[in-house]
DNA sequence: CTGAAAGCGCTTACAG
DNA sequence: CTGAAAGCGCTTACAG
């Protein structure tokens, strides 16, 4: 906080009232006679005064702050998101302390613990990776907690909103077999257990569904650990045993698989999408600006973020607040034609 | 803050001591026998004691928090800058509190203020768009300010790191000389005043040095107002007047405009590099994975952000800080060539 | 080695 | 309409 600064007792002094009268004079209250009221605030002005948050804070029992975990900042998917958190935030006069986890569950948690001394309000994870066990200590901390696309079963405990990965899986996959393809591939992640899970079972739910064949040789997961360049890299190296497994067309677990699988498709000089089609999830800015643009199942990234800092903000009043799991859709790009 | 949480005094009681026993205890204070110690920090462990940072920050007038105030966050660019920033603030027990100015002053100003309310012990700009008054303004606060990239003329209080806009443009059209290229164009951003007009006279700077022609219609400034998907926009508008002009290549502000071009060059099949050269500025992971690849000059997103937080910590220990200024470098990618 | 006191800067019943 | 008191939860000289 560096040097001192004024406080409503040095303008108490110089008004030659109590301190007290001051913060009273500074929030409007009704019993201060409008003359003092002015004096004070004329000279509160005047002397530069700023009401310390900190003091208040301590005296409301209120941050008016929430804090957000991510994996990743620079992750277009979280980026989004939280510029959508911040957004309502924002606008209701909450700030947002964030937190990277990269992944980590023991980062995650200590990010947790750190908003909990920090006294913030309410607290979004997004992705998290908590397990059972860490669950327990979390819920301790009894502090409004809303989780986005937690990557863990969500206790009863806890808020959520969310996509319908399997929704959106059936969707990828559907669109790739109106176009005639009959063998579907699909590139996963595995340190996205959940939504990995997901996407997978929606794939193959889509596949019996349709009845067409399955083949274990056509369904590669990447036991890559996360970093920024770690999905398109799973899209470069699992593309050749696919291809070699002789599918036609590929259901990737994100757009950053699809674009990694796209790179691979250039250097192996297979065109998309006439001899391949690719299919993504999320819908990134990326996804609209490589050649070809993607065909891919978007999340709304903002909105998520909105919902879910809606909904904070709703168990902050004590409203009743509904979970929500959000549906996605497909948006149809370059990268997937008939066979 | 929801419900009430335990405090020293509640430790305290349990403990038959006196709370400041409590706090000394917690804290190591060597003069506490080790013996009351123990128990006592084995009675806040049971207790799920967890110390309340305001209280903490209050009393110690420090807050270990900073303040980040970027244009979006959904900006590949800003986004890997908080990243960097987040990074070194965690390690060394500071906690972010983000805030957007979508280019607005009056925002960046009220983010500003609210840091300064909430006694934030350090402030991080970037792409600051204060004018001189309100820097007066802010210049009172005395916090401890680093501006990254900031698009006023720093006066000499702030700290700052930026680019070497100058160098990098030169960089980018020596690159297109050396190709052979004679008629080379420039499309640029006028809502970034600063690095916008740096960048031109780089540009001018290196066609001058080469003796070659300048030429009104191969420049193009564009007007728009800053969205999240303005500088593509302005790309794909631009494009086509230079194109006309007679440009064989074209230097853009930065990659999101020269992946506008890139995609107005599909559409007008102009095929690049074969027809027309694309520089672009940032080198954002896009760049990348655009077809083709963007040559581009790299800034160093991420240690610019790292950087700034740096000189802020050293700030707050009251070390000496240098302003930096970093060199950037060129990407030579896919999307330049020969004449 | 431990406690009582003062104080960080505010807010809000409670008196007058 | 205004002030004195108490308190939010902590820390740290100052006594003992």
């Amino acid at each position: 906080m560096s040097k001192r600064r004024i406080s409503i007792q040095d303008i108490a002094r110089r008004a030659g009232v109590a301190h007290t009268t001051v913060s009273r004079a500074l929030r409007d209250n009704p019993s201060i006679s409008p003359k003092v009221r002015e004096e004070i605030k004329q000279l509160a002005q005047e002397m530069g005064y700023v009401p310390n948050g900190i003091a208040q804070s301590l005296q409301n029992q209120r941050t008016n702050t929430i804090g957000v975990v991510v994996t990743s900042i620079a992750d277009p998917f979280f980026a989004e998101v939280v510029e959508g958190i911040e957004k309502i935030a924002q606008a209701a006069g909450l700030s947002v302390l964030l937190s990277a986890s990269h992944q980590d569950v023991e980062r995650e948690i200590a990010a947790i613990n750190n908003f909990h001394r920090r006294r913030v309000d309410g607290i979004i994870v997004a992705d998290s990776h908590i397990s059972k066990q860490h669950l327990q200590q979390i819920a301790e901390i009894a502090v409004p907690t809303v989780l986005l696309n937690s990557q863990t079963e969500e206790l009863a405990q806890f808020q959520f909103v969310s996509i319908d990965n399997l929704l959106g899986a059936q969707l990828a996959v559907e669109h790739l077999i109106q176009l005639k393809h009959t063998a579907i591939g699909y590139i996963g992640v595995s340190n996205r257990t959940r939504s990995n899970q997901q996407r997978l079972e929606g794939y193959r739910t889509a596949l019996i569904a349709a009845n067409l064949p399955q083949n274990s040789d056509w369904v590669a997961i990447s036991k890559a650990e996360y970093t920024t360049t770690s999905d398109v890299d799973t899209g470069l190296q699992m593309l050749s045993g696919l291809i070699n497994a002789g599918v036609t067309s590929i259901f990737c677990y994100n757009d950053m698989v699809a674009i990694g699988a796209l790179l691979a498709c250039q250097k192996l000089s297979i065109s998309v999408p006439q001899e391949l089609s690719l299919v993504g999830f999320d819908d990134i800015a990326l996804a609209r600006y490589v050649t070809p643009s993607l065909t891919t199942v978007r999340q709304p990234m903002l909105e998520m973020g909105c919902c879910a800092a809606q909904m904070l903000l709703d168990l902050l009043q004590e409203k009743s607040v509904e979970n929500r799991v959000l549906s996605p859709f497909l948006v149809a790009g370059g990268s997937s034609r008939q066979i």
